[in-house]
DNA sequence: GATGAATGAGTGTTCATTCAT
DNA sequence: TATGAATGAACACTCATTCAT
């Protein structure tokens, strides 16, 4: 395997673990079984790491995102696919969705930046997705009456519950979580 | 006012917003305006700063806690009560809430720690109190039968969810996320 | 007791055990059951405690080599009670006798200096009382003849190894020495 | 010449001549025409900077008297040669010797270390290769008879008390010392 | 691609010392 | 005498990064 790929595969660890100031391009090379210099001969620096690991972790989440969105169902279960993803993706990626919902390294945080926009991104994505099903489902009938913006930030901080998650979510959670949503939206 | 505790009202903020690891002490004596070594005569360390903010931090939302078991209420109530002093907690004490759900620095991390038993001891807390409502309100007839261990984690969940948000949850949040909770869980 | 004295009874032990670079001023002050403050009120710096213990040191230690001077005896009994005192002395004072034979500290090291004044006083009065016996003993047919100037480097090179033993003597190696020293240079 | 050797170097003069704890890592990093994190890039810190070049001085001394060891001669003979080798080492390698003898370092003198054990091990071989000679001279008649035991101390401290010279000796008193040793121990 | 040696800028921490009381 | 609080200067050490090969 390239040691390119180890130096990802190690930073992305770290990173999501000790969080990126609590990493060092020392701790990284050793884990993947390189020296410092070969670091910088992949990437221009730590931050660049980070940016580049951010970036593909991103690219990868939209395009399952947009996935989604070419499906026609009810309602609910276009709601009820978004969550069931998220509780695939940390059972499958855990270090990388860890590092899609934890805070972003301080000196790196000004807006502008690629991940502040990659999250600003995401919470647009969401929240769209998640504002249209729930209008369309109250105009057919098929959710109850309910103030639209707000269920949609509880259903979004329940989206950003399931990717905090550390340990990976049995097929029961799931499952209550989705007839736990059930009964909250849907008119019976 | 005493300046050990504008050390710590800063090393709070900064904690909260860069992480421990992105925080420097210089930092912190300049938020504070004392000077670096101030802060080693009242602490031993960074290390010790990071401890006994969390410890007093902890201390104090656990006595919280307390008070809510005590009083009598129905088992929805109960639950409601909880949800709303999460909320008002972020909205009161944004900062020392974002440190109880943020991840412990990494060289502190062993289990064992303070911390470590504090947030095992939150964690059951929240569980004993949630389930007991949760049991005793299927028993009486006021909840839905559910299965109780899951519908437990996700009110955790959203418990946390709660309080990583960043924003100051409006009035209409809120109680639109207790309406949400009450659909899910009473019997109607 | 007063506390200034249990401070040079500190700082003297301190300084014998760990020099003066390894001391510092807060384990003075904790062994001597102090305040730092207090220190600079008796002292005027860390400095000034350890010129004025060894000022007092020198001061003893002249007024017993005085002492000797004044004796009228053989020049061998002369050389011998020099010595005894020696080994009196590391028995009786081992503290203030290690830091007479130590190293001065780096920064007070310039010549010029109290100690150094003291240091290079000390070699001559022990070299003037050596070779002053040397010289007579060797007239008057008591000593063998030798080169006077390398017995006294010789015989003082003795009375600070002497100085520099750690474990108290025992009686039986002080007559050793005697002893060993009467073969070599008395007349038989 | 390589960078690490400077340092060795550098470090050795000073350590010798200030002490440890009188002795910083910049001052070292500047007299070895180096940056300070080089020495740490070489050495874990300033404690192995210390411990690495006692122990090869050690061996060196250490391979010095084996040799020493190896050769006939009579008793006399070989203690002459142990002391005139002393006398060579503080001419030649001055720094190194005092070293040799100066005090441990406070933090770094708990039993158990290196130099601890070195220091012993030095000790036992000088005070095994001192008796030997002793007891066998004065069994073949060579030596007067004596203590043996306190000889042997006395021997040593003298051993000490050469290596503790801070000027180069001349060679009239190597001389004097061994003619000295002579009238002591041998029988005419 | 890959590395051993090297560095500027900073980090947490300690030191001797002072101030106000 | 005595001290709690505070500080300027330095210290050992680490970090991300670069250079020469």
């Amino acid at each position: 395997m390239p040691k390119k790929d180890n130096i990802i595969k190690a930073a992305t660890h770290l990173f999501a673990t000790q969080g990126f100031d609590g990493t060092t391009t020392i701790q990284i090379s050793k884990d993947a079984d390189a020296t410092e210099p070969l670091i910088y001969y992949h990437f221009t620096g730590k931050d660049e790491i980070y940016t580049s690991i951010l970036t593909s972790i991103f690219d990868d989440y939209f395009a399952r995102l947009k996935e989604l969105q070419g499906k026609t169902d009810t309602q609910f279960k276009k709601i009820e696919n978004l969550v069931r993803l998220h509780f695939q993706l940390i059972a499958k990626m855990p270090d990388e969705m860890s590092l899609i919902v934890s805070n972003r390294p301080a000196k790196l945080n000004d807006p502008g930046n690629v991940y502040s926009k990659n999250t600003q991104n995401q919470e647009k994505r969401l929240k769209y997705y998640l504002s249209s099903c729930l209008k369309k489902g109250i105009e057919t009938g098929e959710f109850k009456k309910m103030p639209v913006k707000e269920i949609t930030s509880i259903l979004m901080m329940m989206i950003y519950a399931v990717l905090r998650q550390s340990a990976k979510p049995g097929r029961k959670l799931v499952d209550a979580t989705v007839e736990f949503l059930y009964s909250s939206l849907v008119v019976k």
